[in-house]
DNA sequence: GCGACAG
DNA sequence: ATCTTGTCGC
């Protein structure tokens, strides 16, 4: 069992080898998804909305059922969710510029978090979104709406710690693959409406959830 | 050795 | 994340 998780250690590391931080997404940028998951007893329902950008407006939106193999275990969620998020990136029909995913990118002890993970096997640009911190440090918390402080690991930035809503706890930002550090932050700022989630996000988890109650 | 630990 | 009622606050 420690052999088995000694694999998968080197393939995050060999993945984290691949990613590239620098903007190589589309310009302008006019499509963004968000991506998020809703899990049922055996299943995940993964949702996709693609709004346009920056006007936020829907595009498309998309659900999928897989079954779920691998259990949530910290800093390897990337081998639980990645493989449903690759399928459902895999089959939409619309070209998207950048997608945001509900984990950490580069803001990880192997530096293959989710977004990253999902970006370097699908050559997609990619920005990770987190509710809390996995294993960043920071001096301080942003207190005004709007404003962000990087957050570091061993000594590097990787990403963000973002209050992105007046009475809410702050979020964090790194970026996954093909997209960089700063713009990792403003793509994220400019989907910030009245939510804590950028849009796409929020949406994406609103329809997840919707979805996997419809089913049950 | 102990605690912490995305979703 | 999920299982869950009411409840406090914007």
């Amino acid at each position: 069992m420690e052999e088995r998780i000694d694999v998968l250690r080197k393939i995050q590391i060999a993945l984290s080898l691949e990613i590239v931080n620098e903007d190589l997404f589309k310009k302008p940028l006019t499509k963004i998804s968000g991506v998020d998951l809703a899990f049922t007893r055996q299943e995940a329902i993964i949702a996709s909305v693609i709004v346009s950008y920056p006007s936020l407006d829907d595009l498309e939106v998309k659900t999928l059922v897989t079954e779920l193999n691998f259990p949530y275990v910290p800093t390897l969620l990337c081998f639980r969710e990645g493989p449903a998020i690759v399928k459902m990136i895999n089959s939409l029909r619309s070209k998207v510029d950048v997608f945001m995913i509900n984990s950490h990118g580069i803001a990880h002890p192997f530096i293959c978090g989710c977004a990253s993970y999902v970006g370097v096997l699908t050559q997609k640009p990619t920005i990770g979104v987190a509710s809390s911190n996995l294993c960043s440090k920071y001096d301080y918390k942003p207190q005004e709406e709007g404003k962000a402080l990087p957050v570091y690991y061993e000594g590097r930035t990787v990403g963000w710690i973002l209050k992105s809503k007046a009475k809410s706890r702050p979020i964090f930002v790194s970026p996954g693959h093909l997209v960089g550090l700063d713009s990792s932050l403003r793509i994220t700022k400019e989907c910030l409406r009245d939510h804590k989630l950028p849009e796409p996000l929020f949406r994406a988890h609103r329809l997840a959830n919707e979805e996997k109650n419809r089913i049950l």
